[in-house]
DNA sequence: TTCAACCGATTGCTAAACGCAACCGGTTTT
DNA sequence: AAAACCGGTTGCGTTTAGCAATCGGTTGAA
């Protein structure tokens, strides 16, 4: 834990807590990915993170207040990381992310669909997810009347997928 | 130059270009500080960026198509760097990572009003700013009756100040 | 009961990036 | 003629990234 700080500015302060190659990374495929454990994160993953960089992360993204680590009490060696507030509201900061790099980046098809649906939803369809993230990760009950934003995304991927697998 | 990537995703591209500690710190410098030169970035660094540093991110900057870099006709050593249409564009990520930093990290009054004024402005107000970055770092001609988002920032920052050292 | 698969990491290592301080040759100002 | 300023560069020690192999304990199936 660094108790000392570059500057006040809250850029500097969210690069400090943010700036590197992969902590974002992670949170984004427990968020978006919905993996919670170790194994799930670290064999799914996109990128191809290694286990010690992975451990480092999740380390210290607990430490920072973006994660939770609980057990499992199905398992006595799992480990069930959660999003915590913090990370929830990251989402604007995703989105923005995503649009950004979705227009100037090489991006691929597959990946890039989520992005626009998030992009083209806007504050309000980041707040149904932000909701639908707290059911998920923080115990909150669930609001039977709304459908699912985590389901939508993925629903979209999974189509453009299928749709690239059979043109091939 | 890197021509291979990790992924598609865009949120990983974007972190493969902004995914450091010091290249969004140097964008906004010259950004929200209107900073051009190089020796004006060094000396002014909220953050004391080290030269070569600087020097690293400003030539991975230029390559990458985030900043331009053009001699300064009134004095032969002088390089100006302006911001690019792709960099402007960067405007919402940083309204919202300033809106996050400044909920959840420990942010100084005079550093955080800027984000507090972005954020309260949303999207409106950044559209106003990065037209008027068109302005000053593109050769875009100036809309003569739109107030300076830029001076309004400007104002607001200084006025902090003003307070809190009257308050000493 | 045995055994393979799975669990969240850890270790040992090399390469790359960070960060500090001193310095460079040229230009402009005084 | 001297001092200040210009955009960097160099040398060097420290920290972080990244890869591959491995760990000891747990679990589910045969």
């Amino acid at each position: 834990m660094e108790d000392v700080h570059r500057s006040g500015c809250p850029i500097n302060l969210t690069l400090e807590v943010l700036g590197d190659r992969w902590s974002l990374i992670v949170i984004r495929d427990i968020m978006f990915g919905n993996r919670r454990h170790f194994r799930e994160i670290l064999q799914n993953s996109e990128e191809k993170i290694a286990s010690n960089i992975l451990a480092d992360r999740l380390k210290r993204l607990v430490e920072r207040g973006l994660l939770t680590r609980e057990d499992d009490p199905s398992h006595k060696q799992k480990a069930i990381y959660s999003l915590t507030e913090m990370s929830i509201r990251l989402i604007p900061i995703f989105a923005e992310m995503g649009a950004w790099g979705n227009r100037f980046l090489p991006v691929s098809e597959e990946l890039s669909i989520r992005a626009q649906l998030l992009e083209e939803g806007g504050r309000p369809l980041w707040e149904d997810f932000m909701q639908e993230l707290r059911v998920l990760h923080l115990h909150v009950p669930r609001d039977p009347d709304k459908p699912s934003v985590f389901d939508r995304l993925r629903a979209a991927y999974l189509e453009v997928v299928a749709r690239k697998a059979a043109a091939e």
